[in-house]
This record gives structure tokens, C-alpha cells and sequence, in this order.
DNA sequence: TTGAAAGCGCTAACAA
DNA sequence: TTGTTAGCGCTTTCAA
């Protein structure tokens, strides 16, 4: 059995709206009676019963963070920087992956709608259209911060990079560095950064007259591998390569690996990417290299303003700029090796 | 305001108890009055509150994870293992990160004490000796399973791998390879991982007569880099390597890039990981290669049976055995490519 | 400055 | 089979 209010109140004859009261620093209580209080709750080591406040109180003190996956380095930094912003803030950190599943998604988020959690930070599934279970969450005034990858169509705050031009430099420097045949490794969906990320591809491709390839990988690693074989070993084989999220990268380079297509010199690989041993791969890989921790960071400090001060989250949208980093697998002249 | 059960019983004109029971599907209830609540429930979406439930029965539904911290992959795909185990079971996952600081693990585990999560799954901080912060836990009969990094001193399930047997075979490994002047890279703190794998590691070298050399770490990256610099750079430089974990091994490959120091010529080495993408990297890294999502998934499973049937926690342990993956780093024949 | 009492939404013992 | 009631631990009026 846990201290609760009651034995304290008791022990101390005290009523417990007292010791309530005491408890939270109120000034309706005489110094005298907070010193006894807080003595005796600190020698009892009391700790308040979460779910009682939160009853009465109709707030959780916890927040959600639901991801695709975690594997992915990203997410891992993203983590990261939410949790270290919601530990400052006295707040608690649920975690759920989707596994890009829109129905796990679609069950997760529905059980938001009843208090578990005050807020939501959420980076979606790649999906066709189905937003109705946020529609419902944004209806239900659970505030909701959308990280990297947005619903559009839901006006909530988020928090994005710079996709487009990113994804123009990536394919530029390709360009400058003599790609003629630029591949885009795309995934199916409707993701906003993936499209984002196609249109800067796009338009730098048209604007050096060079024809566009879009390749659509899948989340099954067996069958990704089969398509970039397929991709690599073919006649007209790209001697560029983008890879638009990390999972479809990784496996360019193990194709390349087997097939002994060398790398800058058969074919130019970037990635976006958030790994920090890009520049361990062999060669060092060219990555667009998005600010994970500050983008985690960012969008849980949003979401506290919105919890504390019943800000209004509409339509505010942070940009935080990626780096390109340009490393061996796109430059013959090894450029870096820190 | 949310659907509650008062208002259905009101809309139906039923008794809160009713409602509640019918919800439940109990046998005390009608079929027809069941099915009457359930339609009606459904139409009007009705999410129980969890926080009215669980201080009622004293339960939350949530589990806590703590780990020191996110990046590491380690840990990522722990979480992903627990977090789908803990799904399945309709649990809710809280991550807590500690960052590998004592006063951070001490508060968070702390809080929970009152209720907020049912049972706990944790690899705690190196540290020496501050365990009482873990021993209350314990004391206060909140489920606990260790995975990975363990505190020895508490009898409760923990979830391991063989560290002694796969350090040892990673010594003798670089042994069979040639190296006589093996260096062990380990961490300040009284992590039995580390311990374990220290041993391994010296028994290996005393088997075999050769001189042991143990070159301890930190935390902070730039110390690492330096350490290891200097390491790398004398006189006396070490022709094998192990590092002990993912961390300090990255930056070994980063002063042997810099200083042209051949890998595996020059220098084998061998790093405990479990990097996806080692066999990219330049060269490709021989690793000792933890299970972690199945160690995250067994903690977990056994942290449930713990919870659902008052399953006794005393002393299990379960052994999962790592994996030694020999590469290019330590193998002057390119073994793998894939 | 302190206390009594109501109630957050739900469950469970007991009564009808 | 259904309803009444008490209460989980806490906060918050309102009264003393």
C-alpha cells in the first residue's frame, strides 16, 4: 500500500484538502502547516498517485510520439531531442510505432481521443488519403505536431525541412559532377517529403534538359533488393543515383558491392540520410542530412506552448534546413574523411 | 466534453453498473441489453478513460522502458521488439532516456513508485555501486526485468547475451588472425556487459600468452578522440582491437581514416555492434552482433507473464548468444560482401 | 487559515 | 438480470 494524501492527512490531523493545499505550495496555508506537511511527506516518500489528478485534472502529463519505425536513424535522434525537451518540462513520453502500417496508425491514434495523452507528435504512415483518424484527433482539440512527415491537409503546426531545394542541390551536384542518367528511388505513398523531394529532383532535371527516371521501391527489403538488381544490372543502367529515404540507400550500396559496380566511377550515390557513419561506408556516402534532434526538439517545444498556454497551434510551419554533405560516393577527389 | 458511461446509461436508461458490466461482456448481462450497449457505444464512439480505470483497479496499462540513450542501434531495435510485444498485449510503452547519467536513472525510476507504469524493463547506467534507487523498486513490487546491461546485485529476471564467450571468441579470433598486441577499448563504470567482456577478453589473451592492454573510454566524443589518437599514434600502437561497445569503435575508424593507418594491415579490428550496415562500412567491420530485438522482445514477454499471471521474477535469466560476424576488417581475405 | 464535501469516470460488492 | 452504492486518490469550491 502507497502513502497517499489521506494517511498523511491523518498522521498529521490534518484534512486532506489541507494537505492537498499544503502539498502545492498554496498560500492559503500557514508557512507552519507546509513545513510540517512537506517534512512528513518527504520522510514518508510520498509520491503523488498520477492517475488520481489526472482524473480529476483531465490532464495526463503525457505525450505521444508516433513513428513509423525506430530503426531508421532519424527517428532515433528525433526521440531523442522530444523526450529530452518533455523531460524539462515535467512531461512523459508514450511511444508507438506504426510500422507504416496505416491501420495499426489508424487504432493507435484513435486511442488518444479519451485522455491517455495531452498531446500528440507524429510523423504519418505513406499512405493514400486516409486521414480521417486525424481529422478526428485535430477535431478532439488534442493538439498535434506534425514532424517531417506532414498531413497537408490537416492545419496544425509543423515541422518540416527544406525537401525541395535539398533534393534541387542533391540532384545539381550530381549534375555538376557529370551524371547524365539520374535515378530517383522513390516509395509508393503519398508522403509530402517524398513528393517534396521528387519535385526538386523534377525541376533540376528539367532545368539541365536531362531525362527524369523515378524508380518506387517497396517497405519489403527482399523485394527492394530485387528491383535495385534489376535497376543496376540492366543495359541502360542510371549513372546517378538519389535515394529519397534511408532504407532504399542502403541497399544501392550492397547491390554495388556485389555486382563490383564501383562507386563514384560507374555510378554517383546520395542519399537522404541521417546516419552519422555515412562517412565510415565504403565509399564515404554523399548524404542530405536532415536535423533530426532539432527537428524533435522543435516540434516538442511547439507542442508544450500549445499545452501550456492554450496557444493555438493553426498553420504555424517550421522550416529547419538539411545539410548536403558531400563526401566519395559522388566526387572522384576524396573531399572528406572526418 | 467526452462519451462516458453515465451517459450511455442515462441515453439507455440503464444503471452505470450495467453499462460498465455489458462493456465487459459479462455473463451477468442479456444478451439483448449487451448488444443494445454495444451498438450504442459504438455509434457514439465511446473510448473508456484510462485514467478512471486505473485508479480504480490500481493498474495503468503502461510499461516504462529506460534506456541511456536512443541512438545507439542497439537500443532501437530493443525498443522496436518491446514496443510490439508490449502492442500485441495492449499495453502502452513509455521510453525513458537516462543518457547514462545515475541522477537522471535515480529520478525517473523514482516516480515510478506510484502507479504510472506496472512494470518496468530496464539497461541501466554504468555506474559504481548506486543501486538503491533499483532495490526500492524492487521492494515496492513493480515488476523489473533487466535486458543487456544488468544490475547483478538484484535478484529479478534479466535478459542477456554471452558476453564472456563472445569476447573471448572475438580475441581469438584476432589471435588466429595474427595480432599479437590486442588492445581492449572499455568504459569507466561497473557494467557487468563491459565486465564480462573485459574477462572474456583477458582469459582469451592469457590462454594464448600475449600481453593484455586495457584503454578506457568516456562519454564525451571529443575525449574519445582524442584518447584514441593518442592511442593509435604512439609508438607502441596496438595491431588488434575490440571495442567493447558500438560507440567507442566508430571513432577508431575515423582516426585510422585520417591517419592512414591500414585496416586490416596495419591494424585488425573487431567491434562489439549492432550496426546493419557494418559490412559497408571501409572496410567492412567485423562485429560481435547482439540480438537485440530478440532480447527486447524475450524481456518483454517475460516482464508480461510477470504481470498477468503474478509469475514469480526471482532469478531468471535468459541467455541469447551473440553472433560473430567476420569481415573485412579483421580478415585480409575479403570474406563477405553482402 | 483550515475543513467538509462533492465529484472526476469507472468498477465491484451487494441488494433488489 | 439489473440497480444502488461506495470508493479508488486527488482537487476544488464553499463554509467554518
Amino acid at each position: 500500500m502507497s502513502v497517499t494524501i489521506k494517511k498523511i492527512a491523518k498522521d498529521l490531523n490534518l484534512a486532506v484538502s489541507t494537505v492537498s493545499k499544503a502539498l502545492r505550495d498554496s498560500h492559503e496555508i500557514s508557512a507552519e502547516t507546509k513545513a510540517r506537511v512537506f517534512e512528513y511527506a518527504a520522510k514518508l516518500d510520498y509520491i503523488p498517485n498520477p492517475y488520481a489528478s489526472s482524473l480529476k485534472k483531465g490532464r495526463s502529463g503525457n505525450i505521444a510520439v508516433v513513428l513509423p519505425e525506430v530503426a531508421d536513424s532519424f527517428f532515433s535522434a528525433a526521440i531523442n531531442g522530444i523526450e529530452s525537451i518533455a523531460h524539462d518540462k515535467g512531461y512523459h513520453t508514450m511511444v508507438y510505432l506504426t510500422h507504416e502500417d496505416v491501420q495499426r496508425e489508424q487504432s493507435i491514434v484513435r486511442e488518444f481521443r479519451n485522455g491517455r495523452v495531452d498531446g500528440v507528435l507524429m510523423s504519418i504512415v505513406a499512405n493514400d488519403e486516409k486521414y480521417e483518424h486525424l481529422t478526428e484527433l485535430y477535431a478532439n482539440k488534442i493538439p498535434l505536431v506534425f514532424f517531417d512527415r506532414v498531413c497537408e491537409s490537416i492545419e496544425t503546426a509543423s515541422v518540416v525541412t527544406n525537401d525541395f531545394d535539398s533534393a534541387y542541390a542533391a540532384a545539381k551536384h550530381l549534375i555538376d559532377q557529370g551524371s547524365k542518367r539520374i535515378a530517383f528511388l522513390s516509395m509508393p505513398g503519398e508522403l509530402a517529403i517524398i513528393k517534396h523531394r521528387h519535385q526538386g529532383y523534377t525541376q533540376a532535371l528539367r532545368d539541365h534538359a536531362l531525362p527524369e527516371r523515378v524508380v518506387f521501391c517497396t517497405d519489403n527489403e527482399d523485394e527492394n533488393n530485387a528491383i535495385i538488381e534489376q535497376l543496376l544490372t540492366a543495359s541502360d543502367r542510371p549513372d546517378g543515383i538519389i535515394g529519397s529515404i534511408e532504407k532504399v540507400t542502403m541497399p544501392v550500396y550492397k547491390i554495388c558491392h556485389a555486382h563490383r559496380i564501383a562507386i563514384p566511377y560507374d555510378i554517383k550515390i546520395i542519399g537522404f540520410s541521417h546516419l552519422q557513419i555515412a562517412s565510415l561506408l565504403d565509399p564515404p556516402l554523399t548524404t542530405v542530412t536532415q536535423p533530426a534532434f532539432e527537428m524533435g526538439k522543435a516540434a516538442a517545444t511547439i507542442l508544450f506552448k500549445a499545452l501550456e498556454k492554450k496557444y493555438n497551434l493553426k498553420n504555424e510551419r517550421i522550416i529547419i534546413p538539411s545539410v548536403l554533405n558531400v563526401r566519395a560516393s559522388t566526387h572522384t577527389m576524396s573531399i572528406e574523411n572526418k
